[in-house]
DNA sequence: CTGAAAGCGCTTACAG
DNA sequence: CTGAAAGCGCTTACAG
């Protein structure tokens, strides 16, 4: 193997430099290498080029065990969630890695079941054990005070994810579910539907509440009032979704449009329009949420509130990162209606 | 907050015990605690018992950052993947977080672009500064040998996930597609079955090399031909998938059946065949391959070959937790098919 | 089977 | 603005 000259650059081969080759090659202190390594100010601007300069060329990267140890916190990132759809996870996780990009942190994975009585603890062992230097709460962890105050108490920082601003602006990423369903109900109006319904997710879900709420407040606003029996709680499975489709559209008078908390159970709507006979969208209008992949790989593609799931993911990392304290303003995420082909006015 | 007697076991109020505490409390070095730490046989069996019932009573567990550094080796395990679907890529998380369970490693997650020409420089900055315990690579990576030598290189062990047994028992998990779709082809043609087509994945995808092979090799065996033209490559996507179907269910000799690579694939079939009214499956047969949730969300259910994608994580993270050597058998998990309403006798 | 010393690669606390 | 000493919580190498 030919020899580089990055190769020779290297103080000892075949291992990686450390902290002190790079201070005996600059020909400085450790302290003053760990100060650049830190940011720290206290630092002359030629020392600092130097310093760097010869980082760059050696190939020098701090060891994060070392640091971890010394910090008493690791440079790691926790991520944990329950049981979202793969999609949304796999989007928060992408999100969160464009944000810890050449920083220096690495974003490790904890699901856990926040129905276990003891999952608290289960993720207070995870944070303590491995000193984590943050963690970014999603849906519907995210909305447990208990979880968050727990958090608190062992000094672990934490962002949440939520529909709305449950906590500090410095902890919290909202994506106001509220609009997003209400952006639903207007465009449902607006094609003359009066006889709408609602499937929506487990009341114990902040997201079903706001997405319900968003949704029939803005009918009321336009003067449609959504009788109890026109709202039919689910549990964002697409087999709730059929039995909650089978109660709307088996009773005596339908609806000609419903809007589903998510994209699951609106599948969970297509699949008993078609054993039934019912045409989307000529007789029946459906609206999910998420705009999922499924959602245009249903026929007729379905019109969907989209929610940037990426950035939401980026914005919840990125500030776990930001330690300077520094005020700054909410973090939140607006969906919008994706309108595809399947709503229409009604017959 | 009521002091519990586990509260007052600890050592210093509000700090985590260390090795040094274990040691003091039970009268022994910190050697030995770490013997016991490390399963070392070399300790007296009454010994082990003392300092593993204090430390259960203390809540001690090793400082994980304090023993990679002393190990020159972290305690993470990474997952490298190029660009899955979310559902196979959480599934593999899943069965990798259920191996690492109580093990003390926690899993890093690392995402890729491989087509990027020097993404094997980028993986091997993210295996080294972490001092990677190991890592896991999930196709379409896990095929690309150059890859694989780099870790070998660098000393990081690694757990391939793949169709065929490339590497040596102890560094890969065989998914045996060849068999998978194989079992298509049979079952296609026990309902008589002659025209059939197949829409593949990227020929640069071993998976979708061993899915042809496996679906053309069975036909044939049973006497069907498959001429080029009922072979039509696609990119694995929705989009490629509706592409192909074009092609397929354009030409003046329609074919019966067509066995799709993947899930996706074969949504984009039943786009086209309910764009030109061709109805599944009584005009037409289609068999996907993943058993994706969107196989039972499509109309009719999809019959698709499901693999358990997530034992498959569970046995690549087994793999790289077992430090022993010892021979081991082959790691592979048996895809089957799964019969839903996609498929009837041609017309 | 057990232990005292040195070291892993960093940072903190203090001094100048 | 810079540095020498001590320490983070473990393990290795050696000795007994």
């Amino acid at each position: 193997m030919p020899r580089t000259k990055e190769d020779d650059a290297r103080p000892v081969r075949g291992k990686a430099a450390t902290i002190n080759d790079i201070a005996r090659l600059a020909g400085v202190s450790k302290k003053t290498v760990s100060r650049i390594i830190n940011r720290s100010p206290l630092v002359r601007a030629d020392t600092r080029d130097k310093v760097e300069t010869l980082m760059r060329e050696v190939g020098y990267v701090p060891d994060p065990m070392a640091r971890g140890l010394a910090f008493r916190r690791s440079f790691l990132i926790g991520m944990i969630y329950d049981n979202p759809t793969a999609q949304y996870i796999v989007d928060i996780q992408y999100g969160a890695l464009d944000a810890l990009r050449d920083s220096g942190f690495e974003l490790v994975v904890h699901p856990c079941d926040s129905r276990s009585p003891n999952y608290v603890d289960g993720v207070r062992r995870f944070v303590q054990q491995q000193k984590l230097h943050g963690v970014m709460l999603v849906p519907r962890v995210s909305e447990d005070q208990a979880l968050a105050d727990m958090l608190d108490d062992v000094g672990c920082r934490y962002a949440r994810i939520a529909a709305v601003a449950l906590d500090a602006p410095d902890r919290i990423v909202v994506t106001h579910d509220r609009d997003g369903a209400a952006e639903v109900a207007d465009y449902l109006q607006s094609l003359g539907h009066r006889e709408v319904a609602m499937i929506t997710g487990p009341a114990a879900y902040r997201s079903a509440i706001e997405r319900t709420h968003g949704f029939v407040g803005a009918l009321q606003r336009r003067g449609i009032e959504l009788p109890p029996s026109r709202l039919v709680e689910a549990g964002y499975t697409f087999e709730s979704g059929v039995a909650a489709a089978e109660k709307l559209l088996g009773a005596k008078k339908r609806p000609t449009a419903i809007f589903c908390g998510n994209d699951e159970m609106a599948a969970g709507v297509y699949r008993v329009a078609l054993r039934t006979g019912i045409q989307i969208p000529k007789q029946l209008s459906v609206v999910g949420y998420d705009d999922s992949p499924l959602a245009s790989r249903l026929w007729p593609p379905l019109t969907s509130v989209r929610r940037d799931t990426r950035d939401t993911g980026r914005m919840a990392a990125a500030m776990l990162l930001q330690t300077d304290g520094a005020p700054r303003p909410l973090s939140s995420v607006r969906p919008h209606l994706v309108i595809r082909d399947s709503c229409q006015p009604p017959a």
